[in-house]
DNA sequence: CTGAAAGCGCTTACAG
DNA sequence: CTGAAAGCGCTTACAG
């Protein structure tokens, strides 16, 4: 499918002025007589020219385009901080060009080559899980394109990150719990190669200590990827133990909904007897029964806080400050049933 | 920030050869020497030479780059379709540019415009709710750039279009509850002006019809956008009636859950007493207890359906099938708890 | 197998 | 307030 679009010279030819005027006549330059560009606009839209972005971008050596690199875009975080992203982006100006990694290294290498190709101004990427080296990010350093982590971030890589408070969510998580009077608490554990959840389990183990609670080492079990199935096991192991737990701090909303249902079909019951509190406010938090309490992991002002930090480097000219930030947002807990054991103490 | 690039005349400069035989070097195209591109290829490494696609594109006038708008990035189906967007254009060598309308006319035509500037190749659009009038797709046509449309499509205007086929998934689902031997059963439907919807009502009322059974307008509940809130509503004025239905056909998910958790607050067994099955197979379906039986809305298989369909009108010289293709696609139902009142009937 | 030349559709410094 | 001219970084038809 082709056709040959009206140019900006055609509108000149037409109109018997210069091509230089009618650029800047549509871009609305204070030289420009009104007449002019009342005149320009309005033949403009008569025969239907539509200005070429890429000419333009490539003569101003700007695209006002970002990439993101996301592990999976139906994954509902994901999925929210690209949003985020979106919004915030497409009021400044500026479009989103997407890429799943597919939690690959070998795509995602790829797809950097890509970016940086198309010329993108900026980049914001989670990355995946496979991936411990960032070589393949380095070259955007010195090409001049900011470069902008959001949750999986790089360790021991100096970036641009913006992350949650894991470490505090999962301190004020279990706190509640034991302002709810839970004695003996348990966690279900994320994969402990990855950042968040050492923190998020560090969070756990500090509350314990600060309010003088016995530690079990038996009441933390730890999974791979704190998928729904994993949340049935721990729920189960829990359910073995010579003496239950009567609270239980899960690192995500999945392993929380296990934990409900392995409880309620053993008579147990949410919050009298075992308190729940989840992770990440994933939509079914709200709906599952009892309500879970969850930490609002602030996904979408995620991506907001992410495009903002990247279009700011994006236009500063000061190159100092290129690879150095990072914004740790607040969470907040969301108190539902699933944790109301004492009703009245409101957290 | 800035910096200059290392363009392909530097390389030349390096390399003491023509900057035309560069490009068609790193285009390994048939004419250069091995030897040649391979001397290019290790001089480019060596110094960090970057493509400029943007110059590509711009010479070209191909810029292997499609657009999306869709209401909203956050929403599972959607998200669903993108992700199959992004996963068969990146294997496509398109990339994608994605908007979200936030279901307003005016977003959506401003965006269109932005697409238009972009040189986008093609387009793919779940419309917005508001959107009833068509002509900021039109222009894509004149400028000869292939639009499908997904899920929420024009109606009366001759497009591309990717569905489901809602009525026949309806029947199917309202006739696996009268398989299960449900005699009264209830729909909870959606706002029937969106044509979805009304095919599923249709579908509904179609499988009664066949089978015989009595059609009680009190069965029939009518929402206007599904929510749980909604459903909850229709499961109580369900509840309120002389005669309870015994078998619920749900147009989302959602309304099912609802459904589920207010009739068994009303001591109401599922699927003995009340059978439910939904419509979308959200993630929820098969975490609520009991599970439900969905019908699988092929979300993903949409996302790569609409970019084959896009990709080949992109690259059809034959412009005569430009804008008349409908796909429908198969849907399954998905038999789960919900509905199991009769366990030795496999549907 | 390689090169010289033109040009894609804009923008912008310079000139008047 | 308007215009002439150069050029962004590639690609490609033409020539040899």
């Amino acid at each position: 499918m082709k056709k040959t679009r009206i140019t900006l010279k055609d509108l000149a030819l037409e109109l018997k002025l210069a091509p230089s005027t009618i650029s800047r006549a549509l871009d609305n330059h204070p030289a420009i007589s009104n007449a002019t560009k009342k005149r320009v606009q309005q033949k403009a839209d008569e025969i239907g020219f539509v200005p070429n972005s890429i000419a333009s971008s490539f003569r101003k050596k700007k695209t006002q385009s970002i990439g993101i690199i996301v592990p999976r875009i139906d994954v509902h975080f994901h999925s929210l901080v690209i949003s985020g992203i979106e919004e915030y982006s497409y009021d400044s100006g500026y479009n989103v060009t997407i890429f799943q990694s597919n939690n690959s290294l070998k795509r995602e290498e790829e797809i950097a080559r890509i970016l940086q190709n198309k010329m993108v101004e900026g980049v914001i990427a989670c990355l995946a899980i496979e991936t411990e080296n960032y070589d393949h990010f380095k070259k955007f350093k010195k090409l001049g394109v900011p470069v902008v982590f959001y949750d999986r971030v790089p360790s021991n890589f100096d970036a641009n990150k913006i992350v949650i408070n894991d470490f505090e969510s999962a301190f004020t998580a279990t706190e509640h719990l034991i302002n709810m009077g839970c004695k003996r608490i348990g966690h279900i554990a994320g994969n402990q190669s990855t950042t968040i959840f050492k923190y998020r389990l560090a969070g756990y183990k500090a509350a314990l200590e600060k309010h003088q609670l016995n530690m079990d080492p038996r009441l933390i079990s730890y999974t791979n990827d704190l998928s729904y199935d994993e949340g049935v096991e721990s729920a189960e192991a829990f359910l073995a133990l010579p003496e239950l737990p009567d609270g239980i701090f899960c690192a995500n909303d999945y392993t929380a909904v296990s934990a409900i249902q392995v409880f309620r079909r053993a008579n147990i019951k949410i919050p009298e007897d075992i308190a729940i509190v989840g992770f990440s406010n994933y939509p079914i938090s709200k709906v599952i029964e009892p309500h879970i309490t969850t930490v609002n992991d602030q996904a979408f002002q995620m991506g907001c806080t992410a495009a903002k930090l990247l279009i700011r480097l994006i236009e500063d000219d000061d190159d100092d400050s290129i690879n150095s930030e990072t914004i740790s947002l607040k969470t907040e807990l969301i108190v539902r049933e699933s944790s109301m054991k004492n009703k009245d103490i409101i957290n």
